[in-house]
DNA sequence: GACACGCTTAGCCACTTGGCTAAAAGTCTC
DNA sequence: GAGACTTTTAGCCAAGTGGCTAAGCGTGTC
């Protein structure tokens, strides 16, 4: 059952991953600290990253697969929104991390 | 002074994607979670892995650089031990936004 | 229907990542 | 110092990432 039992964790550490490295970018962290304050559509993100609109689109198709985003499409739009704010969490630890590494 | 503050806002979601992306791997996962219980050897942490040992190094190096582990040099062997235990929270985190997402 | 608008997909490119093997470097034993 | 042992570095290669431009697709307006 060893063999089982590694293999059922290296599954969901790589499920883990996923998520991190969904998060693991620039644009991506400000985009997603964007949408903590509310809902925005493709256009306002692109305007804010500073990057060319299919190159934001497809950060959100990352965000939206990892399920930390989710779409709303209205009319010609789509707005996106954060689907787990728990994420923010992150913002905190990871500045912790920082600080002890520069220690 | 907008310019300048997007400009330090860059540099920090910049330097916060670099821990995440130090995290955002199986194996160095599984090698954070384990080092969560007590300090290890590389060759341990190699036979956990099921990788070479120079993959191995080179994975803690990553995670030394991003400053989430250090490391001991005690005679032949090098012992490495969580430097931010803060970074267990991830895990929570992450488990969460995950069964958000397969809702 | 024709057109503008917002977004996504496809194709291309340079660059990075992560695995391996081989070689080097440091440490302990004899 | 020779040899065994642990770890790191270097060099190579396949695969993935992230940017761009161009093209496609759905929606609202005239």
């Amino acid at each position: 059952m060893v063999a089982a039992t590694r293999k059922a964790d290296f599954a969901r550490y790589k499920a883990q991953a996923q998520v991190l490295k969904a998060l693991a970018h620039p644009s991506r962290l400000l985009m997603v600290e964007e949408l903590s304050h509310g809902e925005r559509c493709v256009c306002e993100l692109a305007g804010m990253v500073g990057a060319q609109m299919p190159t934001v689109s497809r950060h959100l198709a990352q965000l939206k697969h990892a399920g930390i985003v989710e779409d709303d499409k209205r009319g010609a739009q789509v707005f996106y929104r954060l689907k787990t704010p728990c994420v923010m969490n992150f913002f905190q630890c990871v500045t912790s991390v920082r600080e002890n590494a520069d220690r």
